[in-house]
DNA sequence: AAAAGCAATTGAAACGATTCAACAAATTTA
DNA sequence: TAAATTTGTTGAATCGTTTCAATTGCTTTT
């Protein structure tokens, strides 16, 4: 079997509760005693187990990231934000992109979650949020004591977006939005009727486009659009910088040129906007910004400091070639 | 405080270990207490503590993979693959980036870990690993019965790079590593420099340059390079793709032209490379197929099967418009 | 009608740590 | 010198589950 504490304590000739305050550093182990444990302990190659040493401090001293998948670029950044903050405080972060069970999170693995995953219901989160956990959510409206919101202001994102074509004289402007499940990618869509109807601007209903996030399916969408439809407008707005990419590429292999026939605006500013041809006009989110303010508000949360204050990260356009 | 499984016990007048039994399925327990346990579960919101049932059946049906960081794209294709396969399991894929406690490692919250993290020292993982703690390092050599190796063959994508270069032509070929961190990173290093010696290649020690992974590094590196010598080689293979772009990028700008005066052969194929202008020769690393490998292995020697079976990643050369 | 078998339930003993309260020995104070 | 305090050490209780072994009612068999 596995060495525990009991097995350290035996060799070094001593109870486990001394043994146990040893290794903790209780500063009422004499130093003679504490090296003959630390001696032991090191013989065996002794761990703690987590289980256990959990269960009884009821702390795990973790927090998790709850994300929906790996897949695309838009993670990496909000994730070394939170990991920076998150370790600089004595935590560890876990991430987990699980779809079904979310184990790590309803067992209460970890003393806090931060949710970014619409496969996790919101009535389990409700039943799972309680003083001793806290959740903060990025992707969704939900109203409970114990969890708290940090939602990107896509409203003013999209807004921007809409501002700068404007500017640049478009008065037909179309949209490619997200999948449906997307808390994000709907509002970014909603915010886009709101103003287009406030603005009177003359979109028509065909020129909103669906699809899926990923480069490919921007690719197809617009594809599909510009062989059913001539007329055509002289903007889009995507709900995500790779549909951006993807209907770009569709655009040029009709023959049409961005931003000359048809300008496109993206959303995120994913590292590669730039370094296309033509480079992305996009909405800047600050990602990395993003993920340190929710862990800073998780940690003081998680410190007792009352922190319902509702976050708001900055969004910016970058106007670069495609508009 | 929190509701645990006496809770519902109580409220579904039944003992402890009727519950238990109940909500773990035992088809001992009649169908209507089952029932009456369910409704009482469901009532009181109880989740059952992950930290006493994990302790007490020494289980986690979790694997944990131990990475550096989130920074850079290379890591979300292996991620996608690992966590396919791993949740179609059972298990539950937990992502660490420690770099100094790696506790969900050392206290055994994992049943298996898959390590790719030079900050985690071999001394110590030869401690942690053990038969209930099976680990797969992607990132070393290391000996010891239960380390499992699945390196890449980073001698036959130097190979093949270089072949690759010499049918085009070139006899002078510079290299741009990456930080001595890197198992990668180094491997590859020393790979080009016994087949430059091997094949009589030219190459002058001044061109093996040092970066660190970045494209800025690789950027910076490249400048300093040709600010400084007034000859050049005719390519540069780098150790990862951003480095090469970085090369690309001080190349152009210093007037040169790529692959006219300078070729240029990234290592990774991440997703960037064949959007670039000019696309990018690269040594593609399937890295989606190396973590669905890893996964499978895992879970093999989880269920103990004898799986010392040494995983070979493929590579290939991906031809585009940098050579 | 007693014995045997089965179905359903249960108390209690783990799992491996932390930590309280008790204690012994050594030291200080009165 | 007795009492009080300090310094180290310790057994035992506890955290919330799972699971073994025992127990209770019922049927069924002899």
């Amino acid at each position: 079997m596995l060495t525990t504490l009991k097995d350290v304590a035996k060799l070094a000739n001593v109870g486990v509760s001394t043994a146990s305050y040893a290794l903790n550093g209780n500063k009422l182990i004499k130093e003679s005693t504490r090296k003959k444990v630390l001696q032991a302990a090191n013989e065996l190659g002794y761990h703690p187990n987590g289980n256990a040493k959990n269960l009884k401090r009821s702390k795990n001293d973790m927090i998790g990231l709850f994300i929906s998948g790996f897949t695309g670029p838009f993670f990496n950044q909000l994730l070394e934000g939170i990991q920076d903050v998150v370790v600089s405080h004595g935590y560890e972060l876990v991430v987990c992109a699980s779809n079904e069970r979310h184990r790590m999170l309803t067992e209460r693995l970890v003393d806090g979650a931060i949710i970014l995953n619409y496969h996790i219901e919101s009535e389990l989160l409700k039943t799972v949020a309680s003083e001793k956990m806290p959740l903060i959510v990025l992707d969704r409206e939900i109203d409970h004591p114990h969890i708290y919101k940090a939602l990107l202001p896509n409203d003013k994102g999209i807004k921007q977006a809409l501002k700068h074509l404007e500017d640049k004289g478009h008065k037909d402007i179309g949209f490619i939005a997200g999948s449906t499940d997307s808390y994000d990618g709907e509002t970014r869509l909603s915010a886009f009727k709101h103003y287009i109807k406030e603005h009177n601007f003359t979109t028509e209903q065909s020129a909103i486009l669906r699809a899926d996030f990923t480069e490919a399916s921007g690719y197809e969408t617009m594809k599909t659009f510009l062989k059913n439809n001539h007329h055509y407008p002289t903007a889009f707005i995507a709900a995500n910088d790779e549909m951006a990419m993807g209907a770009i590429r569709a655009i040029k292999e009709e023959g049409l040129s961005v931003p000359t026939d048809i300008a496109v605006v993206g959303f995120d500013d994913i590292i590669i906007a730039q370094y296309l041809q033509p480079s992305i006009t996009t909405v800047r989110v600050h990602k990395k910004q993003w993920g340190e303010q929710v862990a800073e508000a998780m940690l003081n949360i998680l410190k007792g400091a009352n922190a319902d204050l509702i976050l708001q990260p900055t969004m910016e356009l970058i106007e670069r070639e495609s508009t």
